[in-house]
DNA sequence: AACTCAAACAACCGCCGGTCA
DNA sequence: ATGACCGGCGGTTGTTTGAGT
């Protein structure tokens, strides 16, 4: 398909936004709510194409956006969303509230490549599973991951399978944390977090690639209390339903399935 | 103080998929 | 069925800022 530019097209103006652009665009949004970019530039009165409004906004303008320096955990939860999803900077931001997908993906483009550089001639040598991106290129394994690796490894963790992960873990119904606990699990409240992060992915994500050549233990890191290891690989079962299997079988098969799936004709 | 350079950030661009007339 | 439009995504570029000399 593609098009020209609106921007170009209609001689609008571009470049960086003014203050009284933000507080136009910020009013406008303000009484007429989000969507309908189309028409925001000519009912608000702003010489700039729909699409630079609707990135200002969400970008920069949008009231839960956080501002200020990425902290540690963040960090840390992005180099693990990256190595599960890739340069989907749409989706490692959904699970990173206040963030948005071009400050993840400027960070990842300045600070996290930079520290990935750093840390290969030493990842080169350490007995680490690399997985590649899109692009071919290996994924990063930096100091983190290659001292979470170490851990998974000295536990046994990395060898192992999550079987019969159950998928009611996955959704964002209220009661899945309850459900966990309402099984008997003595897995600590503050400890559910971990969930947090699985508990977003939706059915595509599932069936990525990335998630079928991972190991979740290893996603998490050592983290993951014992209680929620000995839950996963211990059959997990009991209600049946719907389960994502990870096994032997699947790491074998799994780059052929993900195509098949990824393609779309189950999805 | 002036200059250079790299890092950080904001914004643009091309492309794609979904929707609707 | 088709094409235009819109929203969204990821890659890239341009600009600003700050540290070092």
């Amino acid at each position: 398909m593609g098009r020209s530019s609106c921007c170009s097209r209609d001689k609008l103006k571009k470049g960086a936004w003014s203050a009284a652009e933000d507080k136009v665009l910020r009013d406008y949004v303000g009484v007429h709510g989000e969507g309908k970019w189309g028409k925001v530039p000519k009912k608000a009165g702003l010489n700039r194409c729909p699409r630079s409004c609707r990135l200002r906004w969400l970008n920069y303008l949008r009231p839960d956006i956080k501002r200020g320096n990425i902290s540690d955990e963040e960090e840390d939860l992005i180099i693990r969303l990256h190595n599960l999803l890739g340069n989907r900077w749409s989706l490692i931001a959904g699970r990173l509230p206040g963030r948005t997908d071009n400050e993840i993906k400027n960070y990842w483009n300045t600070v996290l490549k930079k520290k990935k550089l750093q840390a290969q001639p030493a990842a080169s040598t350490a007995t680490t599973v690399m997985h590649s991106d899109q692009d071919g290129e290996p994924t990063l394994k930096n100091e983190k991951e290659a001292e979470v690796s170490t851990q998974c490894s000295q536990d046994g963790a990395a060898s192992r399978s999550v079987q019969n992960v159950h998928c009611n873990r996955f959704n964002s119904s209220p009661g899945a944390v309850g459900d966990l606990h309402s099984e008997g699990s003595s897995v600590a409240a503050e400890e559910c977090d971990l969930f947090d992060i699985l508990k977003g992915l939706d059915t595509e994500e599932l069936c990525s690639r990335y998630l079928l050549e991972l190991d979740f233990f290893q996603l998490l890191g050592s983290n993951v209390p014992q209680d929620m290891r000995d839950w996963c690989g211990g059959g997990g079962g009991g209600g049946g339903d719907s389960y994502v299997f990870y096994d032997d079988r699947l790491l074998l098969e799994g780059a052929a399935i993900s195509d098949t799936w990824i393609g779309g004709e189950h999805i």
